[in-house]
DNA sequence: GATGAATGAGTCTTCATTCAT
DNA sequence: CATGAATGAAGACTCATTCAT
């Protein structure tokens, strides 16, 4: 009966206590995703998530809000692990001793590889980044957070007098789209060959610009 | 979704032949794009595009296969157009006797540029762009034909043994994909003074990645 | 695709300007007072009413907003009309040359009567008024009209010196809830005898209330 | 409307003959109580019922048949009070040697008071009678009980020539409802002072309407 | 050619009830 | 006896598309 008159606050969805229902809740977040994957966002339907996840809709919604929430959950573990290990990546200190160049190779190497991590998965949040302001957010939270910590790096690096940029921010903008593009595409579109030649091509590019030869 | 469009044989609709008729099907495509820029392609309704335009569901459809032949022939306009100048500002010959330097900057400047028109639409494109796989290779056959220009660009340079960059198809991608979506992004989110200062910077990383100083 | 993220303001249904349409609202009013009547409010679903419309329950959808619109709408319909020939019986001008007892009595039966018009419909009203705060606000509309007129009309009344009690307002209201519930239940329930027998009790009740002997 | 209650042969849930097990019974119905007049029958779930009683919902069904169950239950419980008390008000004994005026004042501030008691569950009460036809029937029972005490009454008061009714039978039924109605519609609405009023007003036309001046 | 009323398959979501643990 | 996860039928509502006028 949707959209009755008076809706009752959602009661939570049942959290995992036990072990039953922890394994239950990762069977649907995994069915969600090869759904997902399969079909994009929009076409998959509950039911459809529910039928591969073994289970009744309604254990589904038992497990979350909706179909959203189970999109949203999956977005918060992928951008999360992927900002993490971004950010660590460009903690200053790990810099400082390291040739530049090298570093922003692996760098870039770590960041193309971990779009390697379910690909489909990653249609669906750009797909979605477009249409869903929330959506949108969430992404840009962790962008802001790699923006950051790029800058902190770079000024460290400046600090020491090795980088060529001046407008640190405006540079930090730039790589991280360019990187984070280049790689979706890749990721996308593209065999291995062809992507170790732009992991290459991208980390000239990126060197070339914030260091000076 | 109603109907499930089942793409059955379809006897080509009108075809616009009179003066009338082009106007008519120029009226739905602004009508479109205003609704589209609005709401989203998904969260328009065809009925909103017939009142939009001023006419019946039911004349649109004379002159529009469905709703997706509407915004496919929009991308057709809206790419075509980019790509014609992107590639058209490639030509070698443009860039023998400039200061490259400057050539890339106004590369960049003008792509930075276009991007600025029906910014709504562009969010359409991309929301697309994911989940449609026509629209997807539309769009890739437009990149294609930029990076077949951009690797002739640069092949021309490497013979005047002004280019620092060896594997030119790889150089190709990754410069167009870092500026297309800096461009999308900035367009996106950002006001004038962050534009500016990233354009700047762009322009600065694609000059040192492909040019010795 | 129902609940959507973003949902557009709804588009207003289909007014009737021709005259197929004014018949086919009709026919959905009637199809839809027929399953009200004969499974109430709740248990009765859009697709039943459609399907006694001998129509597609888009088509309903064209014409209300939702099922709730359509028995405001039949509630409209009844509490006015019921309410509008009340609040003309109540003119005090029809009272002052009149014996008041026959009046008394010629309202109530008057009273009495309305509340045998679609019965069944009846039931529907007072199962929402219990349950939906907008319904009970237009139905205590109608009785506040109705009180207003009875207050008034005690107080032409009470002038002449003819008038028994003294608060009108509190008099009113009781009358007034005692005829209601009194015809409703009898209309809910019993045979015409009984229904003649009560009718004559309840205008001995009130005569003697408002007047002296 | 889940699984539709289709009402198949029930081997009666446990009967309460521990004395834990009537406690937890009566914990049910407190918690049935507050959630009902909280939010509605309809939008009550066993869920929150079960939430609210500290029980899990299994167990709910262990005292209970169904949902209905619990609320007829109720239901059960508050008219059966309420016509103990009015049948008991109406004891002839009880009228013989007292002023008529004074009892009937009494009675209707009785009842009037009684309605006081949990009057969210006397708007669900109401909102069920015109929905279910098994509720509707208990009811009546009750008011069946109530009109015959009331037949009674009047007989025993009319044998010593101090009614002025003839028609005791109807006259019963219009007390009846007037005074039900009066008072629930004063619960569901209004204020103390108006509700004072009301009882005088009401009283008064019960009096003038029994008993000769 | 235009109109716009009609269509109806398809979607999400709810919740009373059951039953394995 | 208690638990609470699982069930799945049912319902309101949408909207791309068609077609009689």
């Amino acid at each position: 009966m949707p959209k009755k008159a008076k809706r009752k606050q959602r009661p939570e969805p049942r959290t995992p206590q036990q072990a039953r229902s922890r394994r239950t809740r990762q069977i649907v977040l995994d069915a969600a995703v090869a759904c997902f994957e399969a079909k994009g966002y929009d076409a998959t339907t509950t039911a459809a998530i529910a039928r591969k996840a073994g289970i009744a809709v309604g254990t589904l919604y038992g497990y979350f809000h909706d179909k959203r929430a189970i999109l949203l959950e999956l977005l918060e573990g992928t951008t999360k692990a992927i900002g993490d290990y971004v950010v660590q990546s460009l903690e200053p200190t790990l810099w400082r001793h390291a040739d530049p160049r090298q570093s922003v190779r692996r760098l870039i190497d770590a960041l193309f590889h971990i779009r390697t991590f379910n690909p489909g998965m990653q249609r669906i949040l750009w797909e979605r980044y477009f249409k869903d302001a929330e959506f949108r957010q969430a992404v840009q939270a962790i962008e802001r957070r790699v923006r950051v910590a790029l800058v902190d790096l770079f000024e460290a690096l400046q600090a020491d007098g090795r980088l060529r940029v001046t407008d640190t921010a405006a540079a930090a903008f730039v790589i991280y789209a360019s990187i984070e593009w280049t790689a979706s595409r890749l990721m996308l579109e593209s065999g291995d060959t062809e992507s170790d030649a732009a992991v290459e091509a991208a980390s000239d590019m990126v060197s070339r610009f914030l260091f000076r030869d």
